[in-house]
RNA sequence: UCCUCAAUAGCUCAGUUGGCAGAGCAUGCGGCUGUUAACCGCAGGGUCGUUGGUUCGAGCCCAACUUGAGGAGCCA
């Protein structure tokens, strides 16, 4: 039996109408009378249901399908009706139907709002709901769109490491990867771990940041990205960050900050245009019960050019304004979410990029300005999310690189490859990182992290 | 890690000044010939997060803990 998807019936509606056709898919609701009923099918193609039309006299099991659970499995055969006066453009005026899997009355879905807290704790029937339906195909569908700008473009894809050895990176809190039998250690009363006799002969982690490695491939490739999988131990409970989410980090050579700048803002309009065109019915649906301001915000973006100031701007700006903030700006911190939020939300309205922070509070591979004092790096402040993508132009000069690190207190023997890049054909180059999560946020208008994984694993959850 | 708030039926919530535990939805049964979160009737469903305290009496007041949420820091 040759099935037809939900998905094709709304989108070449013409090439089915009035013919036989058989779904297979899951009951979202079903109300039924005394002979005859309706079930609404979401058949996991498309966002929207395809309703069913029960007759007692025309269906052979009739009774025994009126009494089906929500989140039952069925296989449904008849003929496509045009409805073109009722709220739904085409039902199955039903012949047949097998019932392939039973629900039970105890289904935690209803046929009514639940909150997203409490749809955390199903982690697993969640993406059978509306709005997890959205978020995940729209989800899969940016993933698509990254790939397909930078492939467009002839970047290389690069599969970084996730088990590292490297030392620190300055990017947080790591998580350790280790085959010693540490209730042993710990049983055995030893001072201190022999990483000597772990799996690799020293102490590992998840990574952190895919960067340092990427560096070296587009040294070779010249235009590479990775997107992958990026582990933090950071105990720090937002609705914006997780132990485990996906990273972009592209690179690209011969090239300086304000090229890096280019490529985040053209890779952003890119993946947003492709969104608002490729999940459509989705896009209005968090348009309409996520954020009313949705589409307008991302049509702004699409459209209009991204700002660009400097910190030390930024800064004078916040504090002419610095009676609006709890916290205090001075040149030389960092600038605190609020004022971050002031500048993208109140002063724009719209992403700006903020350049060339004091090289203290940045990290040591960063481009060292003429000044001195300030580094080539860029973050992207957006309405709503904050900051989306942090990147930088990279030191290319051997030795300001090495006595960069030194500054940070690394030690430039355990760098030695990543300093082989500025010794072997090294030349100016950029790149930014992205979270892929708060990507997906943006784009959505979700506004917790834990509701754009399919599995979150934040601080003391690691549920499913 | 810090600050704030919350926890009552399967879900979403109400619960007055401390005095009999409530509603809608869901579930079960019955009804209904075009429903759209269908509708109408009836029924079942509770250790009020946990532990302790105050009180004649605690869902309500107090303390600690647990869990969750929001904000901050850290960051992507």
């Amino acid at each position: 039996m040759t099935k037809t998807l939900v998905r094709q019936l709304f989108r070449e509606t013409e090439k089915y109408a009035h013919k036989n056709i058989t779904v297979s898919g899951w009951i979202r609701t079903i109300r039924i009378s005394k002979s005859f009923g309706f079930i609404e099918l979401n058949d996991g193609s498309f966002f929207k249901n395809l309703q069913i039309v029960l007759e007692k006299d025309k269906i052979e099991n009739f009774n025994e399908v009126s009494k089906l659970n929500v989140g039952a499995a069925i296989t449904a055969s008849g003929v496509l009706d045009m409805t073109p006066d009722a709220k739904q453009p085409f039902e199955l005026k039903s012949g047949f139907v097998e019932i392939n899997g039973l629900s039970t009355s105890d289904y935690p879905l209803q046929k009514k709002r639940h909150t997203f807290e409490y749809l955390r704790t199903l982690a697993h029937l969640r993406p059978r709901t509306n709005t997890f339906s959205a978020v995940f195909r729209v989800r899969s569908i940016l993933a698509y769109a990254i790939h397909k700008f930078f492939q467009e473009r002839g970047f290389v894809y690069v599969h970084t490491p996730i088990i590292t050895a490297s030392d620190c990176e300055g990017a947080g809190e790591m998580f350790q990867v280790t085959t010693l039998d540490i209730e042993k250690i710990a049983q055995s009363g030893q001072q201190s771990v022999d990483y000597s006799k772990d799996f690799f002969g020293k102490a590992a982690n998840l990574t952190v940041s895919g960067q340092l490695n990427v560096e070296t491939y587009c040294m070779a490739f010249r235009n590479v990205y990775t997107f992958g999988p990026t582990f933090r131990a950071e105990n720090s409970n937002t609705t914006r960050h997780a132990a485990e989410f996906w990273m972009i980090e592209p690179e690209i050579a011969f090239a300086d900050l304000k090229d890096d700048m280019r490529l985040a803002e053209e890779m952003l309009k890119y993946v947003i245009s492709y969104c608002m065109e490729n999940a459509l019915e989705e896009m209005e649906f968090f348009n309409q019960f996520v954020d009313k301001d949705l589409l307008e915000r991302l049509a702004n973006v699409i459209n209009s050019d991204f700002a660009h100031i400097t910190y030390t701007e930024a800064i004078e700006l916040l504090q002419k304004e610095k009676d609006k903030f709890e916290y205090s700006v001075e040149w030389g911190s960092d600038l605190q979410t609020e004022h971050e939020r002031y500048l993208t939300e109140k002063v724009f309205g719209r992403p700006v990029f903020v350049t060339d922070y004091p090289k203290d509070i940045k990290a040591f591979y960063m481009k060292l300005n003429d000044d001195g004092k300030t580094v080539a790096a860029m973050d992207l402040l957006v309405p709503g999310v904050g900051e989306l993508i942090g990147g930088s132009q990279r030191e290319e000069l051997y030795d300001v690189l090495v006595s960069r690190m030194e500054e940070n207190g690394l030690s430039p023997e355990d760098y030695g490859w990543y300093l082989d890049l500025r010794k072997y054909g090294t030349n100016k180059h950029a790149g930014f990182g992205l979270g892929f999560e708060r990507l997906v946020m943006y784009v959505t208008g979700m506004g917790n992290i834990r509701d754009v994984l399919p599995f979150p694993r934040t601080v003391g959850n690691a549920d499913f």
